[in-house]
DNA sequence: CATGAACAACTACAGATGTCGTAGTTTGGT
DNA sequence: ACCAAACTACGACATCTGTAGTTGTTCATG
């Protein structure tokens, strides 16, 4: 079940998506601050991509305009982005942590989380 | 001291000279398996655009052959590929965590590791 | 029923990327 | 001094990405 990769500008669009729920593009263009919005017709061509990705998908029509929902979730969509880096690191996430805690963006709080998880599924895979 | 952005196909010739150390063209393009070997001259071009990047620099000339030297460090590449992700999830590291966890990626080692980072780094901030 | 707003569909285009070929230059060896 | 091997320098080209304009269609309303 392989998406394709999306692009920094193509996830804007997704975020979009999962937030709103099935909208418009007009929406989805609305939903950004006027400072960096793009043009109406740019959105619509992001939504159009990610159409023949198959990433989203039209559910129905209301008077003129069609209405699109993500066809792949945030979750997955994450999911994607880390498994790359981690091919790009030769699958190795010790540099992942590393950075992370450098740049401060992992707390303890996070780390203790990330570990009762581990251990939970530990046990899970013995009693399997 | 911002670098830019390497592609994976960059970052593969940037994996070589990593390893190898100073080097030539020729012997970044013999380090890859024949498998996947690209074509010298592709290889060239890589370099020659990392080198307009200020990813790599000439070092010397040897005989006919210039050698080239990585200008940026693997840990200072990798930091901004994570970089580039945490700020494509709005900062969260959550998910990554949750990804990597999922994955099979990050042992409890891996964890207990980073949170023995975390601490050290705490006292030392307290010290300061 | 004519018209304009809103929308869909298509087209355009420049810059980045991945891949490679060709032509000219430098060098070590004979 | 001369030549073939190894390089460098440069150009080519298809595809992808980001951004947006143009043309045509539809629907509500005067």
């Amino acid at each position: 079940m392989l998406f394709p990769k999306l692009t920094k500008a193509e996830l804007q669009i997704m975020e979009a998506l999962w937030s709103l729920g099935p909208c418009s593009i007009r929406e989805i263009h609305e939903s950004f601050r006027a400072k960096n919005r793009l043009a109406y017709t740019t959105v619509q061509t992001m939504v159009y991509r990610l159409e023949s990705k198959k990433a989203v998908r039209r559910v129905k029509k209301i008077a003129t305009a069609f209405i699109f929902e993500a066809a792949v979730s945030r979750a997955a969509a994450q999911r994607r982005l880390v498994d790359d880096l981690l091919s790009l690191l030769g699958g190795r996430s010790r540099p992942i942590m590393a950075h992370l805690i450098d740049s401060g963006a992992l707390t303890l709080e996070d780390i203790r989380e990330a570990e009762k998880t581990l251990l939970i599924r530990g046990t899970k895979d013995q009693q399997k």
